[in-house]
DNA sequence: AAAGCGATATATCGCTTCGATAGATTGCTG
DNA sequence: CAGCAATCTATCGAAGCGATATATCGCTTT
């Protein structure tokens, strides 16, 4: 799971641990944000397995005005305008992507199972996908959540609490706001391709 | 977070861990629903506490038509009308709340911070609160939101990624459904209480 | 010039929770 | 009565969180 984003967002341009997190959570928002325990361990484990290689750079005593290193000289060439350039680094380890990572990164990228945190990470990431496999990537998802909203409305799930029932009120409400945003999303996307309609969830959005 | 959840719904009824769970999924929706894996761990460790008491209902031989034990008559006269009788329960472990436990609820309940998964716990249970509790819980967690959307409008989050872009703007709307859903919620209060109005977020579902 | 502070940066620990799974029992159904 | 789905308790390994330890850099304040 945070091994997609870490991949996706290192495909872009090398980066070290640090950077990496706050990217992910401005890539997520602040919820769903990693935590410094998950990202650690996370890279660790793809350096091991050769998916991200790992630059140490020592903050050494004498030449002290080295110029940057190839890989961070590429970051801030791949990030175009450079917004924040990363100072110094004499501060430690820079990863990149091998291409064993790159191929990892798409065989993720393509699996067509996902749960809520996965789609997000993935729409995130779906530039990378051809058209039709992310007009897929969309329907799919939509498919997900049409079937709960369906569910919901056959079993309405009343409780004698006014209280829980809102609770309720609320998760149809996030539930149809979710639905109307990604209608519209993958409707944008219908200039590109042109998909076969379809209407599939008139009825719940009603 | 789980013994809350487990504390509450414990306090109207004695149960079992199996359809402990399932209630905690009634409550909180298929999603936020606990797992096995948290479930038993969570119940021994409310045991160790004090905090609940298990009562283990023997599978016995001979005299099998025992009538039903007390905590479980006492389970079905306290749902009112009964949906779904807890058959047999010549199965194990029957679990009802001590007084340590109520007390832990209720200091649970009255804690001033929560994040979202327990804002909503405190929500499903918030008939145990007096009136001018709850309306305060309800404000809090308004003013949480506000804060939150009133950042976003600060930091606007532009990416030149336009499914990245989508993505905020799904964030905007899930964050103004539940400050909509909030308000009504807390609004629907007043004609219990004379609160004083607070119009406090206006601007941010505008 | 020293002192202090906040941001940058790496890393680990203990805990909670998840998801999968094991395993046992019971009632229903063909 | 054989088989099967549902009920029920329980544990395991992995993932992730939140707090914390540690250290350095650059900036401001004294």
């Amino acid at each position: 799971m945070i091994d997609l984003a870490i991949l996706g967002i290192l495909r872009d341009c090398d980066l070290h641990g640090y950077e990496l997190k706050r990217r992910i959570g401005d890539l997520l928002g602040t919820k769903h944000a990693a935590s410094w325990g998950s990202l650690y361990p996370a890279l660790a484990k793809l350096e091991l397995q050769g998916a991200v290689k790992a630059v140490e750079i020592s903050t050494n005593t004498g030449a002290p005005s080295m110029p940057m290193t190839g890989s961070l000289g590429g970051e801030a060439a791949a990030f175009g305008s450079i917004r924040r350039v990363i100072r110094g680094t004499r501060g430690k380890k820079v990863y990149s992507l091998t291409t064993v990572g790159w191929r990892r990164f798409l065989d993720f990228l393509a699996d067509p199972q996902s749960d809520d945190r996965e789609f997000r990470l993935k729409v995130a990431f779906s530039r990378h996908l051809e058209p039709d496999a992310r007009a897929e990537l969309f329907q799919r998802q939509l498919g997900r959540l049409a079937t709960i909203a369906s569910d919901r409305h056959r079993y309405p799930a009343m409780s004698p609490d006014r209280y829980i029932e809102s609770l309720h009120t609320l998760e149809t409400q996030l539930l149809e706001t979710e639905i109307r945003w990604l209608t519209t999303l993958a409707g944008s996307e219908i200039e590109t391709i042109d998909t076969p309609s379809t209407p599939l969830l008139q009825e719940f959005t009603s």
